[in-house]
DNA sequence: CGGCTTGTTGATTTCGCTCAATGGTGGTGG
DNA sequence: CCACCACCATTGAGCGAAATCAACAAGCCG
């Protein structure tokens, strides 16, 4: 939250460059800074907030009544999200050190959807957006093994990012994936060193993935009837 | 789908009665009937449709590539939902015999929020109500064991529908309970029969769960410390 | 009646959680 | 600089929970 204002049109520049279809909305957003595991706040009346990810990675997550943290949803650059003031939502972190986000007040979104019916339509798709990537999670949770839900993961953040496709970069750490996919953080790891055995994976890096054998991940690879 | 207009007028004062926000869409609504296990057609154009169930209930299901069916999303009497033409979202079901909807075309829909902004505002409630029965899910499928999921589940359908509280009439089998939660269909009978022997729910009727001790199904319920 | 769906219970096996230990890394302060 | 600490990642051993396989009762309908 440093006084940088170079750095904050360096960053506008990248919201304005990304694929969203917000345009109109960009010159209302105020950038804003995070550090890793720092808490977005929710103080931001009744209307709520309206987020876009522009540099790192933004988590939501509750505390299960047995003080397990789950991981609610998992936004990356180019992602909205909408924080209200309601507790259920849980709470919302930044991921990394040095997460940027822009900023939109709800109030003021809400006059824009008011006055432009346009706008108010990309509004929705938004939303929609939102509910996609919700979804999305409940396929990847809805796999019986660790395997199942972690290649899913695996092939979910192949489909976002702006990297190629084929080589992943786990925003993420261990723990964290572990808290998304609701496994514990062993089976994460053990899933990741297994792929890697079967040459389904490689790995470049602890936090770079390659996929080497996509269609194993895509089919069920509990069966062994992948090896080459 | 039968000729009887009778009818439609009767669910339609059902619909009116309802206490979603959308009073100015229901002249606009088609009120459709459909069997047990019969599709909702997303053949509707480019701009999908949206639905609102108004007596009994529906599914959105995908195929898992194991050949396994995942229920996705659940919609009862009141939730509003949306259909697009992508093939991505699965395949949506009437659960239950003579289950009605309100049918919305999407097109009609975008022209009204286009001239009415508080119509429009009211539609991004309701899609982020889709977005909260996600997240909703979510929440429960990230439980560990078999009697949290099945735990949360029987909570959350206290939550809604109309019934009163601490009586919840199942309206699904357990073989959609089973694929709800992503577990097995054996391990849903065993959970709901281990929660009636402890005390913590009583059945009327195989469909009819009646809450005894909600407190148990609100903490972690793996524990026995709370046999009277 | 016979077939079909639904619901339930038992036996066995497999998977993943838990506990435990270890190495690596980055930051921090003496 | 190095000792120390916190976090991250990985691997092994043992055990418990849930999937799987199997069987069976009850209701429902043609």
């Amino acid at each position: 939250m440093k006084a940088r204002s170079h750095a904050a049109d360096y960053y506008r520049r990248i919201l304005s460059a990304q694929s969203h279809g917000l345009k109109r909305l960009d010159p209302v957003a105020a950038i804003m800074h995070y550090h890793r595991g720092q808490e977005i706040p929710n103080s931001s009346g009744p209307a709520g907030h309206w987020y876009c990810v522009i540099v790192g990675a933004v988590r939501r997550c509750t505390i299960r009544s047995d003080g397990r943290r789950q991981i609610l949803d998992l936004m990356l650059p180019q992602d909205f999200f909408f924080v209200s003031d309601s507790k259920r939502d849980g709470t919302i972190e930044a991921v990394v050190e040095e997460t940027v986000l822009a900023s939109y007040p709800g109030a003021r979104i809400e006059q824009l959807a008011e006055r432009d019916p346009l706008f108010a339509r990309e509004l929705r798709e938004v939303a929609l957006q939102s509910l996609a990537r919700s979804q999305g999670q409940l396929q990847i949770l809805g796999g019986i093994t660790a395997f199942e839900k972690v290649g899913s993961f695996l092939l979910s953040l192949d489909g976002r990012g702006s990297e190629k496709r084929g080589e992943v970069e786990l925003p993420v750490s261990r723990y964290d994936i572990a808290d998304y996919l609701a496994v514990s953080v062993e089976t994460v790891c053990r899933a990741i060193t297994d792929l890697q055995h079967r040459g389904v994976i490689a790995l470049a890096g602890k936090r770079t993935v390659k996929i080497v054998n996509r269609g194993a991940l895509e089919d069920r690879f509990g069966e062994r009837a992948m090896v080459a």
